[in-house]
DNA sequence: CTGAAAGCGCTAACAC
DNA sequence: GTGTTAGCGCTTTCAG
């Protein structure tokens, strides 16, 4: 336990709760603001005092507020953060990034989930905003189609940087991956393997992430100088398991099936898997597969799958620094945007 | 854009940043206590200037500052959280359930990660803390051995909820599963499938999670008559794939292999049933399978995996109850531990 | 090197 | 119903 001096116990007592620096003051003789200079180590206090004062704020564990400290300084050092929802890997990491990068610049981040739902994006940008976040940090919800509720930031000239999923307009700032180049790179590498007949599991197309990997297909097929054909693709609205399992049935019916599948996201893929497992279709000799995120469990199955890493790590970190930038130069920061190179993890499920 | 009569242009121009309620007073000719009451629509105002107030304030985009409420009322409305990870399914679950009850109680959730680390643990701590947080919930990290950084918590008063890992001691309010009786489910299930040498992945013992996993086992062999054999407990450090892997391999040199597998997580499990498919052994008929955790990914392997869920989003709500009752009686509230039952999904790598 | 004083934006007695 | 006043804890001119 905690014993004080005598002198000091007095005021210790009287407050119960929370030192404050008006209490520091009293115990020492000295005015609020020498305490406040010497706490945060300005360089006109002398040493001896500066010494005095860390004493008795250890003994009395002095906890400075930083709400009041951020509503004189009108800066609350919070950075406030939105992402979809918190499943797989990929937004964990980027949080985790956000996370680094951000204390070490001296902010506390504040996280809230939008669960995909454009209503419960507006309340988190009520709630950021209120809670006087210095900036925002954002990946949409896959039901958000109108931007207004972003204007209120701007109006409020506080930063906002998007990350992975954006709006398609040039005046926003945001770090994105190339998604383009990341299908493109998959779809090459499966066609570089010798595959002819290559399907594709794409996502909701009004999230640019997965109409641009859709787009990455469609281009890689045509530089092979392929046709390609709708029977194979199939649109999956949310990229689950049970959706790629009904659509690798639908395909292994056709006249000509598929020789290889890209997804869009790998737990569709594993669910192909599975489907090809139970019909005893050999994967990668008779159907190859390739995902998207690189989600750990792709070193799970039997066999690993080929997937295309987000670096959501990274992303976070890029997300930070153009906010630490937009931060700086207030007004004349020219919107920005950041292109992530994807990285192909190459694996059994298409090594042939 | 908006627009603004021309008698409110003056004022809303002086403030290109930020409208106070101060200003929204000038503009209306009344005092400010009456905006802070329209706004927080108390009783006794007018509903004829309840009106006027709400228009002008919706007029000049009208934010209202929470830290200076907050400092005011001496109450943040934040919860801090302290999670070791956001690997996995398990922590985000949770942090899922916490948000949930925690917004619908008024509480902005401030979530920091220990990266299982003490040090990092501690700057949390005082990161929160400082935030003026009006509660902490936190995970132990898994280095965490000593305690003295709670401390600090308890001495100003600031209600402590631990959830899953939580120290040992009674005088501490935490919310935990019965990670006994999960384990417990789990291998008389295994038994009841008529497996008779049951090997064991355990995780780290000075967490009791683990430890009580690793009893549940015993306990389960005892009730059955069977001795515990040494040979078939492997203690992984950090229940990763190659470490089952690992311990798979040396469990098939022994004399006597094993005919089931338990495992205190999923993923070593997913590691074991990749040697058992690279070796050609049958699961579940040669060797069946049980984890822990639940993962999603669970479905995705092949056969999918039986494991015992920890109600991840349920722990989550009773962390967040918990914390709001020691809330109201601050003082007079004795340390409760809130034990939540497991629940065993029983799925094809253990059905024989 | 230190102190006095003012104020960030809001709320809560206490008046009338 | 509404206004007056004071102050939460801290920082920051401006004076010495």
């Amino acid at each position: 336990m905690l014993t004080l001096p005598y002198t000091h116990n007095a005021v210790a007592q009287k407050l119960n709760k929370r030192a404050s620096i008006t209490d520091l003051a009293k115990i020492l003789n000295l005015s609020p603001s020498t305490i406040s200079r010497a706490l945060n180590g300005h360089a006109d206090i002398s040493e001896a005092t500066k010494q005095r004062v860390w004493e008795v704020a250890k003994e009395l564990n002095y906890q400075p507020n930083h709400l009041a400290a951020a509503l004189r300084r009108g800066r609350s050092n919070m950075l406030g953060v939105i992402v979809p929802h918190i499943n797989g890997h990929f937004f964990p990491s980027i949080m985790h990034g956000i996370e680094t990068v951000a204390s070490k610049a001296g902010f506390n981040v504040m996280i809230c989930q939008s669960n995909e739902d454009v209503q419960r994006e507006k309340n988190n940008i009520d709630a950021l905003l209120n809670a006087q976040v210095e900036g925002i940090l954002v990946s949409l919800a896959r039901t958000t189609h109108d931007f207004q509720h972003f204007e209120k930031v701007r109006q409020q000239n506080i930063p906002l940087v998007f990350f992975d999923r954006m709006p398609e307009v040039s005046s926003v700032s945001g770090v994105v991956l190339d998604d383009h180049q990341g299908a493109y790179m998959a779809v090459r590498h499966l066609l570089e393997q010798g595959c002819r007949r290559i399907a594709h599991f794409a996502g909701p197309q009004h999230l640019n992430i997965y109409s641009n990997r859709h787009k990455g297909y469609l281009n890689a097929l045509q530089a092979f100088g392929l046709p390609h054909d709708e029977q194979l693709m199939h649109f999956l609205p949310k990229l689950q398991q049970n959706a790629g399992e009904q659509a690798m049935r639908e395909l292994l019916q056709l006249a000509e099936p598929p020789d290889a599948i890209f997804g869009s996201g790998d737990i569709p893929v594993a669910g192909a898997l599975e489907v090809l497992h139970a019909q005893g279709i050999r994967v990668p000799q008779d159907i190859a597969l390739a995902g998207f995120s690189n989600e750990p469990f792709t070193t799970l199955t039997t066999p690993k799958l080929t997937s295309v890493d987000q670096r959501g790590e990274q992303m976070g970190h890029s997300a930070v620094q153009l906010f630490l930038q937009m931060l700086k130069r207030s007004d004349n920061f020219a919107p920005h945007r950041v292109v992530l190179k994807p990285q192909l993890h190459i694996r059994e499920s298409s090594m042939r």
